[in-house]
DNA sequence: TATTGTTATACTCTATAACTATA
DNA sequence: TATAGTTATAGAGTATAACAATA
């Protein structure tokens, strides 16, 4: 290393201190990478596709158009992920009887377990937030981030 | 419509409700469209742009490196975002004297410009929070999701 | 006419390996 | 041998228009 080049304080981050995006940016590569470290990774599952198991877990026979509408997922994007999610064998699609145009979702069996494991990987891996955050700050913090989800 | 669906009930979200992952995602959508519409579109500026404008506004002759580190971007990608930069007259850059393998970056008169007026442009986007958050509120949350962000 | 979902396409974003020039 | 930055490339994510089937 050159000798004319003393070790660089940190950078000042002071004009973006007060947006509420930038914090909320470099929050989520904090949580992105305990995600990807505990789930993606170890069990071959993406975000959205672990989002989605668990809603269509809790919403038997929801149709693609309300979880485009709920995640703001446009749907020609919905059709490919779940495409992948169907060829996998975790999800199936079913015509609705009454409006033929609708599809109905649900998972199999296999789906439900790896539901139920991805969620319970996700919760041990967010275990390290721990140290930096109480528990009611934790439950503060999330109540905050829904309002601002609206 | 048909006669035989009723107003659909909201999706049950409970399964993502504790994991802090999900409720900062769900909180991006709010900030990252408060950006698109007060400062990405009108200024055409993106995200990652706006960050460095800021950045090197306040830092001058940083390196790229330094950047990198701090923003997680890896080293080719901010080669191609800083060439952006550039061919738009916004930023310049220049080899260090002393060690020629870095580069030193600076804003030039109409990027100092432009960081200042896309940050007041931002801050008025993100009074629309105000509705949501009282300054008490924002605050704890800006402080929450610093100590995530570590 | 409007809605659900698909196909096609393009553009941005992200990640990695291989390279250069300097140290 | 290690570091700063570039080039090349491939993969993932996102957005839009045009379409088929159904309502």
């Amino acid at each position: 290393m050159s000798p004319t080049r003393e070790k660089s304080p940190p950078l000042d981050q002071s004009r973006l201190a007060h947006t509420l995006g930038y914090a909320i940016a470099r929050a989520a590569v904090t949580t992105n990478q305990l995600f990807s470290q505990g789930v993606g990774e170890p069990l071959g599952v993406r975000p959205v596709e672990f989002t989605l198991l668990q809603l269509i877990f809790s919403n038997r026979n929801t149709t693609q158009k309300r979880l485009c509408d709920l995640l703001r997922v446009p749907a020609p994007q919905m059709t490919l992920i779940l495409d992948r999610l169907q060829e996998r064998g975790w999800v199936e699609r079913e015509r609705d009887a009454n409006d033929r145009r609708a599809l109905h979702l649900r998972l199999t069996a296999e789906g439900e377990r790896l539901a139920e494991e991805s969620l319970a990987a996700l919760r041990v891996a967010e275990q390290a937030l721990d140290r930096v955050l109480s528990s009611g700050e934790r439950l503060l913090l999330q109540e905050l981030l829904a309002k601002v989800a609206r």
